[in-house]
DNA sequence: TTGCATAGTGTTAAAGTAACACTATGCAAA
DNA sequence: TTTGCATAGTGTTACTTTAACACTATGCAA
């Protein structure tokens, strides 16, 4: 039995992972064959994980459910944060081709929740299910279909400003982690050059990241302290003390 | 000619407003007549202002379309910041009797793209057309249809957050303010009471607030000096040096 | 003329930020 | 075993920002 779906509706989600001391997406190829000549590619690029609604179903859930099926993963970070509507944005030439041989009779205009999430890539297995499904660097994506460029582009500046008020690069990062390692991950998304003595001290002065006696295995150079996140300690030490900065 | 909607789309506007002193949200009235007794009054409450998207309509243009349609304004400001789509927003007993009497081709889940849009109250007229719309205090909000009660708390934490990064505050206040004013308007959308002193002086360095050579008419007590806001000053002038603050 | 209501003004201690360079450690290769 | 290499880890200081705090000034109205 095949479920309903509302064909004007769908979630993408953006999967944002961190390899390399770089930020990936995490992308899935669309190709489409040519009907008369099965040698002949007509169309071939990427685009975010998105998936039509189901009638009934809570669009937090859809999103769930799509990275369930793209990741293997649940549990993870994920957070609405823009819905894109206009009217065009699925009306590009090779847009149009695409839905006609896929999706029949999808809506002409389509509007869709876009959801971020962040995850520990080390954790992502490469799925057999999709084996075209990809982490490819923020700065060198390949050609992407729909409006997906520029859902890319908001949910990085929605990243760029969230981690800088609320704990959520450790996301990024395997449970256990060296505050270098958290250095280049803030350095890479920000884009910057934090001051390794300021960063370390202002790290340090967090009790919610918290050092466990253990260092580094297997690395040929002085082994670095391994560091765990704690939300519980975070929720419970943070202040809210509003300031006004314009 | 009608136009054809979405019937499972819809728009929602937060509309936030500031008069005495306090911060207020506009809703228009919902009542139900039993059609069986037209004197008998089934359902009355308070909803915020929403409507269908027309097939084709960019999700903006509609949400600028229904603040023009009941404040009269255009150019205001307008954002998005949640969309709403539990598969059970609409279910509540009253609302489906509301729905099956008013929208009888409604789809059973609505997914909702909410709006919230700061104005001037000074500016909206009391509209012929819309007599039952009107102001109502944040802290003091009549009994409300849908889920709109929770699409208020989190268009109000969304300004909270926003008000204290971002210049939007100035988009409440007439054009011409007093440094008192601005302060009320923190003080009460944050909930506490800033230092008038240390206030002043933060905003006296804040190069797009702009005293002018005038003062307040017709108070009853020495006149303040009037400022205006400048979008202009301020984009040219803002430093883009990212802190973390977790 | 007085009272009232609100406008407007400065100093200081404390905290936070930014700028800056060297030593320590563990492994690997010679 | 020694040396080199790569990265870990550490403190001080000047400067800036914030927080706490109370009195005088002005314009109108009674």
């Amino acid at each position: 039995m095949k479920k309903k779906v509302h064909n004007n509706l769908s979630v993408d989600c953006v999967i944002f992972g961190f390899e390399n001391n770089q930020l990936h997406v995490m992308l899935t190829k669309r190709e489409l064959v040519d009907p008369k000549d099965p040698g002949k590619i007509i169309l071939s690029d990427y685009t975010l994980q998105g998936q039509h609604i189901y009638i009934g179903e809570n669009l937090y859930d859809a999103a769930t459910r799509i990275l369930k099926e793209k990741t293997g993963l649940s549990n993870i970070y994920l957070e609405q944060f823009h819905t894109f509507g206009s009217a065009d944005r699925l009306l590009r030439e090779k847009d149009q081709v695409w839905l006609k041989a896929t999706f029949p009779d999808i809506s002409p205009q389509v509007i869709s929740v876009a959801y971020f999430s962040l995850v520990d890539s080390s954790l992502v297995k490469p799925d057999k299910k999709h084996p075209e499904t990809g982490w490819f660097p923020i700065n060198d994506l390949p050609d992407l279909g729909f409006d997906h460029p520029r859902i890319i582009n908001i949910a990085l500046e929605y990243l760029r400003k969230k981690i800088l008020r609320e704990p959520i690069g450790f996301e990024l990062l395997p449970e256990k982690f060296t505050i270098t390692q958290l250095q280049n991950l803030y350095d890479s998304i920000l884009g910057i050059n934090l001051d390794k003595r300021n960063f370390r001290k202002k790290v340090s002065q967090m009790k919610f990241v918290i050092p466990l006696d253990e260092k580094q295995q297997k690395v040929p150079h002085k082994p670095a302290r391994v560091h765990i996140f704690s939300w519980d300690v975070y929720k419970k030490t943070k202040e809210e003390k509003p300031t006004i900065s314009l």
